[in-house]
DNA sequence: TCGATTAACGAAATCGCTTTCGTAACTTCA
DNA sequence: TGAAGTTACGAAAGCGATTTCGTTAATCGA
């Protein structure tokens, strides 16, 4: 047999025209098999199968880019200066869902290094077209960078995760951020709690816009205080500055009866000043966090939180953005809920 | 000017003849500038600079690719059952650090879904084949599958991260996992502890084995009872394994001053167990994890652990890596040391 | 039985870029 | 001044696929 001497397969590198020779038909049929032409007889297909199979043969992605323009590779942009990238657990989550649903319809994915391209840096829509990229996922921080939009509003499908797109070929999903905020208010409102604060991010995104906005409704709506005091804000989401400002709130003696903190490393540090003061929580002040990472069940006191369908929106976003690829859906919005999960911090303790 | 008409750049796709025909060269001098060839004459090179600037054009990498055979990416291979993937801290620490690097050195990277890939699963040598990657990271949790090892044979430039390869053209690199061990058993006598425990994985894979051995080893050295009772075995790196496997421990009164857990997460499930039974963490047993999660900080007591250099793992990976696909270097092993982050859950309170 | 379908296959152009090699024009130098 | 060397550039052949369109040969219908 002359494919015996490919004892291992892949160890010699195949093209189509080897498969072809070997086959004795010509490359443009056993490109019609690879790519499911009816017009190949059975018995060539199957020879031309079995050779194939023998050697270990993958036609060229490059090759097949070159002459499709499609490249069956879905870019990813971390977009945004805070948070993003591969360190902030809830991006991580939902990249692993995406990446596990977008793998299922033949995908892989393109991680854009952010550093220098060509000294250009962060030119996304030049990196997708250097790539052909079939689409495109957007996860975004605080403070989107202009080459975002640039993208965004190109012919390239995009999908945005928790980052409102605008572009004719692009959709979003994000999660009920509104309704995360009303959930919070109302369970505290539940467990007794009428003196509730707020700690959040100086510099507005739009998601955290939404979460405080739709906090203040609430309160209003359960006819409780807006009380400027009891809300304070972090410059950014770590664990340090959530101290910091718990730390002057505590201080200043002006400390609500519960908090809800829009990160939940924030929260930690909310407990780290309470502790330090010798405060309890939920005793003298219960708290809320958000996002649901993996230090909450540890803590002391366990941390309830916000946790956001990370899954679901993973998942949900390699289905969208598959079918955009594939035309059979026009980009839309889409908003999954959140579950709140009830843990020891703000357990009914008042008197 | 002719190129006024691109208003906006990359809104028209370009390719290496629109930009000959604009600058009136051929092709052939549009692609020496693009790769720096020297015989090009100044005035030419500018005036295609200034064209290809204001188009906006980048070469398409598939055609590069075809032409050249150097794609310039770098597969990622998430290898093993237990534990890879996105979800393990420590390997997207890694990951990231490892993404940074590279990307200076202008390779992007390529996430290999692990789903239906041809009907094929797992044939990471056939996809990186495919792709045409330039080079590999292996990152490896237990157990890994056997389509691992053909890639590590072959003739792509591979680099493992916690898995010892062995092809001549990879190379690999991990933490120093038998002083790991030694530094843990070390601190813990320093600090008065004597009966000194073990809570590892069932299924040794390459690292633990390391950490275990060593471990015994350094007990033996510093003349400490090696204690079959203290040494206990979870499934998997779970927090509720270790709580299990403590509880056991705590029932049948065989507990240790001190124990060593692989894995923050099986630790966090011993001071569970503690908890439960109204012991204290350190007053009743010291403990020291391994990985310095996040967590580990807010935990009650803050966990002591073992941090990885992530950072450095990542990045020295990129540049082997780098320095093997460009055939600078041959591929060595290389181990890095990791750094013992006492806390409170270690302290001296031994009576 | 003969013209018309249909089935099965291949030749060749194409995708966008690289790279070798050839050549014309210009320098240099003895 | 003429041979040799430089400099600047282009023609053309790949790279490994896809896809259109044309060509046989076999099958069909009346």
């Amino acid at each position: 047999m002359l494919t015996e001497i490919f004892a291992h397969k892949g160890i010699i590198e195949m093209n189509i025209k080897m498969i072809a020779q070997m086959a004795g038909v010509s490359v443009a049929t056993v490109s019609k098999i690879i790519n499911n032409y009816s017009d190949v007889g059975e018995e060539t297909r199957q020879r031309v199968l079995k050779i194939m199979d023998e050697t270990g043969y993958k036609p060229s992605s490059s090759a097949k880019t070159l002459a499709t323009k499609k490249s069956n590779l879905i870019g990813v942009v971390f977009a945004g200066e805070l948070n993003s990238d591969l360190n902030h657990p809830f991006f991580v989550k939902v990249i692993n869902s995406f990446k596990k649903q977008i793998g299922v319809f033949g995908y892989d994915l393109l991680l854009f290094s952010n550093e220098n391209f060509f000294s250009e840096k962060e030119d996304y829509l030049a990196r997708c077209r250097h790539f052909q990229v079939d689409g495109c996922i957007i996860i975004a921080g605080d403070q989107v960078e202009p080459s975002v939009h640039q993208l965004d509003q190109s012919d390239i499908p995009c999908i945005g995760v928790d980052i409102k797109l605008s572009g004719k070929n692009s959709a979003y999903i994000m999660s009920d951020n509104e309704k995360i905020s009303a959930k919070v208010v109302e369970h505290l409102y539940l467990n007794g709690y009428r003196k509730i604060g707020f700690l959040g991010i100086e510099r507005h995104s739009e998601i955290t816009s939404l979460r405080e906005n739709a906090f203040r409704e609430t309160l209003k709506t359960f006819g409780l205080a807006v009380n400027p005091d009891w809300f304070v804000y972090s410059s950014d989401y770590e664990e340090e500055n959530g101290y910091r400002a718990v730390k002057q709130l505590i201080e200043k003696g002006a400390l609500p009866e519960a908090m809800f903190a829009v990160s939940d490393l924030l929260a930690f540090g909310a407990i780290r000043a309470m502790k330090e003061h010798g405060l309890r929580i939920p005793g003298d002040m219960a708290l809320i966090g958000c996002d649901d990472i993996d230090a909450c069940r540890y803590t002391d006191p366990a941390l309830s939180t916000v946790k956001q369908d990370t899954e679901k929106i993973g998942r949900l976003a390699a289905m969208m953005l598959y079918d955009m690829v594939n035309k059979q859906m026009d980009p839309s919005a889409i908003v999954v809920e959140a579950e709140l999960v009830a843990r020891q911090s703000c357990g009914k303790t008042l008197p």
